[in-house]
DNA sequence: GTCGATTTCTACCAATTGGTAGAGGCGGCT
DNA sequence: AGCCGCCTCTACCAATTGGTAGAAATCGAC
């Protein structure tokens, strides 16, 4: 792998992980096996590494979503595929959640370009989500809040893994199986129609 | 009100918006008009301050939700309590809820002593959750994944108010309060059994 | 007024931060 | 060999970080 990837890629480890203002050039570089200035030889500066990692991220998000969500035929597969999304990262790439989180807060430079990244993809799905209920495929009324509570409701289960972690419980596969399913049985329910 | 109490409010606001890495001792101490001697006057260290910033503020969210919560007779008027007190946290201290996500962060230190101090709560909200359960007043399965679910759709939604500031539209108090009952219908829908 | 405690200040400090300048290694190509 | 472009290195820098030492100011009590 090029060095400028394994760069990218320690890079969101670190910056998913420790954050952003918790990761210094220095100790990047030294999980690299390299020095800071290698580093700055193909980034021209930290922010500028960061947001190459945060396209990088959404890039690969986004991917992962369109493949399983964009050929979906109806409301419920693509909610299922996105849970299903999801848990693969947080088991496969935790960093990348916390990444995202890490992003998306208020007052990072990057947010606007994140959501700005992604606002495609929002979009389709609120638009799929509008015309299942104006056709009562789905129970429920404003289409963009519907979104963010469904959004909100997967990333915070699927960022309980961390949660635990940090409690110092490791989560086992099985485990967090059941609670996908669980999931699952919950959403169908709050969407299903009267 | 008293230099240490000023020390407390300002530290809680920098930390929930800028985040504890983002905020020196300088720049707090320029906001409230000292030198940063004086902050490590009253809090040996940086870490001692976000502490007792930590410490603060989970007690005064358990404050607020016990008071609401704890008198509730079902669930379904704990769960509504707890939806008007992060709303109200929300609209008022917003920086709050940004804490409680920062220290809840994997990888920071202050994460057990958060939730620690925080278990007492989730253990009664759980236990109340699981009588519900087994009394069929409240449809569902497992009752830490119930609550999970709710505190993070509740938690999202909440702080979507922060995503669109992010994002440069500022949300008005009255979409707040629509944003607020349409998440009330959607859990109630949700935890309505069958 | 003055004593003593509480509080805030000036003056430093070592360590770390992101970043620059430029030398040298390394490979392939002619 | 010699050159060149790509890459990584050493050496350095100014600014900022959290933190210390101790001098002044401020205060109420007597």
């Amino acid at each position: 792998m090029s060095t400028r990837q394994r760069i990218l890629d320690t890079a969101l480890d670190s910056f998913g992980t420790t954050g952003v203002d918790g990761t210094s050039l220095d100790a990047l570089a030294r999980d690299l096996g390299l020095r800071k200035q290698s580093i700055l030889y193909y980034f021209p500066s930290k922010v500028a590494l960061f947001q190459a990692v945060i396209d990088e991220a959404a890039a690969t998000f986004i991917a992962e979503l369109d493949e399983i969500v964009l050929d979906a035929r109806d409301v419920w597969e693509q909610v299922e595929g996105t849970v299903r999304v999801v848990f693969r990262l947080a088991v496969r790439r935790p960093a990348l959640l916390g990444l995202l989180r890490e992003a998306s807060r208020p007052g990072s430079t990057v947010a606007v370009q994140l959501t700005s990244r992604l606002s495609g993809h929002i979009e389709a799905a609120q638009h799929s989500l509008e015309i299942a209920l104006k056709e009562g495929r789905v129970r429920g009324e404003d289409a963009r809040l519907l979104l963010f509570s469904l959004y909100s409701t997967i990333m915070g289960v699927a960022t309980e893994v961390e949660v635990l972690r940090a409690m110092g419980i490791e989560p086992s596969l099985r485990s967090l199986a059941e609670r996908r399913a669980e999931l699952l049985r919950f959403l169908r329910v709050a969407l299903q129609p009267v």
